[in-house]
DNA sequence: TCCTAAGCGAGACGGTACGTCTTGTCTTCCA
DNA sequence: TGGAAGACAAGACGTACCGTCTCGCTTAGGA
């Protein structure tokens, strides 16, 4: 019926995701400037031929898989922000903080430039999205003073160079401590800028 | 007698100068990954021998005139922060805003990371260098209660994102309102973070 | 009983044949080194897979099928050699230069090297060999004053020649013209040698 | 002066000297189709890259040398066919077979095909235009009965086969005996259509 | 009539050579 | 002496073709 297509496409699956862990190590260690198609292939167990059989370059590896990778790190960090930053509690920032360390590894990868720009972008992007959603969510319809894409990627700047410095000096304070000091920092701005009133707008020249 | 050194020294300043405006004007066109040594040399209307007479490769004749630039940069900056961000007013603010929209080219270029990591990363911790300095400053010696290298990271963060989000959607704001706007978000939180005593440490298990 | 074994050896034939068919039509337009393997199937209406379930690689396919080409051109040829060479009339000659007409495009392709040199080379020694049997039997055991081999190169050499400059040159004269001169030039020469006796010999330090 | 190009030149014209002897040296000891671009640069000492710099392919190679190439056997050759075939002795015959003797590892690889076809043909080519040259001073203006073309063809049809049979042989016999039995087998025939008149044409319908 | 073994199509895969491209080194000459 | 010109080695790239393999489909014979 349908099981020969679906072994085949099995295999091929299997392929690509073996040249796709290939990578992920491989950016874990060096620069993904500096990583060889042939080292891929080398450390997947493959020919390099087959690579090219499946993706044009390294680039189209990594942008081929690299929505999944944000699809699940999205889906692990989408629910941290229902209330994390607005809320009285620190509970959603530590969590937070807690999935940046247990995956600190691929995050500080990212977030150091080591995965290229192209990985550093797309994160940033990817995150400032899902803060914008959130924001939306929290307004209920309603309408922000300050247009939501602004305050999204303040927040975005904010929270991902607070992980980044978290990690690249090997997590110096706990995620409870960091998820309170975010918040601390934050969480003041955020409220006095929902209360802008139109008044405010005039003397600013907008 | 010593005229013709001169000569020759300045002769081999200009052919390197002519090097890197040749980099820095294909950075504005492309990424700089994808630029060619032989490019740059066919702009600077050199040989391409003679690039290897003054750099080891494209990174270091990038390493090697970026302090320069960045000093450029950071004394245009320096003074904005000397009140800039605990100020009532916005004046400094403002400034930082003007500045990135007369060089916006160049900030939008290392911003959105088409100069590589290497000059992005050297942008956010020479910033961050310069908050921290200012921090310092501001403390007169005294302690603060959070560290200062995370609150200089955090900062650094909300303002570049806030200026990158700013140039690539080409300046839909005046920079008196980015300035106004930065402040609100960002003054609150410095104010209660720099307010904060001893007894808040106890509940985070720093 | 053995009509099982028939069937699929028939069935097994028509692929062959077909895939030597194609083989043949590829030679007759392009050089031998030049056809691909997909190709021959292509035009055979083959997987490429099934090329290889029955020859090594192209060369296989040729070396497996050329005898029997050959012993077809054999076949064909060699009844003209009964007089053709020694004759008083040209008739046979005549027959050989009509044949190599009527499938002037086979001999052409395989005499101007486009068959590449295993089948040239083929051709070649065939031809010799065919030569060398007629030139025994005309002997009728008697001995030959020079030793048959060299005489049968330089026959073979010398009409293949002939026929190939009359194919590539799209056979300007009629072959019976052909048979004629090629007579004129091998007749006489063959005869001074065949009556050469043993004082010539001691002459020229055999 | 000219001395600054002539030094490159000759750089450059050392290295293709060394990538061609290398290539002729392999096509010694195997098949041309089977010699990789690799195998040449490698025995010439030079990079891959650097056989590309001078040579679009291997069969570049060997065309942008192959005329020099006979240009040398040419000269070698051409003085023997003064007189040679039609002469009453052996002397140009026998110089021709110790030519063919002091450079046999060359005629033979040429001869039995390992340097490709497009070596073969062209040696034959050249070698059917020396003895069509000579045939035309022979003939000091006046006309041939049979066209000149056709007669070069069987003469070099002829003459390279017995120098194959004899190399391929290991030189069974003395140049001195090879020269005389092609001298009786040769000139005979010459003589006799040399004199053909244009009664005979009539009967063949030229 | 079914069933079973063979021929075959499809296509993934490892491998190898190709020809191209860019880099960094070097040498020779010129200004 | 600094720079231009350009040959060269090194080595990664993406492509092309090869020969091997596995997996099902088809089909023709024998049960």
């Amino acid at each position: 019926m349908m099981s020969e297509k679906k072994k085949t496409d099995r295999r091929v699956q299997r392929t690509r995701q073996m040249l796709f862990n290939a990578l992920m190590e491989l950016m874990m260690e060096k620069n993904y400037a500096d990583i060889l198609v042939s080292e891929i292939t080398e450390r997947a167990n493959l020919g390099r031929a087959t690579f090219y059989l499946h993706y044009r370059d390294k680039d189209d590896l990594l942008a081929s898989n690299i929505e999944a990778i944000f699809e699940q790190v999205a889906e692990r960090i989408r629910p941290l922000f229902k209330q994390a930053l607005l809320a009285e509690d620190t509970v959603q920032g530590r969590i937070l903080f807690e999935e940046a360390q247990q995956n600190s590894q691929l995050y500080r990868m990212i977030l150091s430039g080591q995965g290229g720009m192209v990985l550093y972008n797309r994160l940033q992007s990817r995150f400032a999205e899902l803060i914008a959603d959130m924001l939306e969510k929290l307004l209920l319809g309603g309408d922000s003073p300050v247009e939501i894409p602004l305050l999204a990627n303040y927040l975005s700047g904010a929270i991902l160079f607070l992980v980044k410095w978290w990690l690249e000096n090997d997590m110096p304070r706990s995620p409870d401590y960091m998820a309170a000091v975010m918040q601390h920092l934050i969480r003041p701005g955020m409220e006095r800028v929902m209360l802008l009133d139109l008044d405010w707008y005039e003397g600013v020249g907008r």
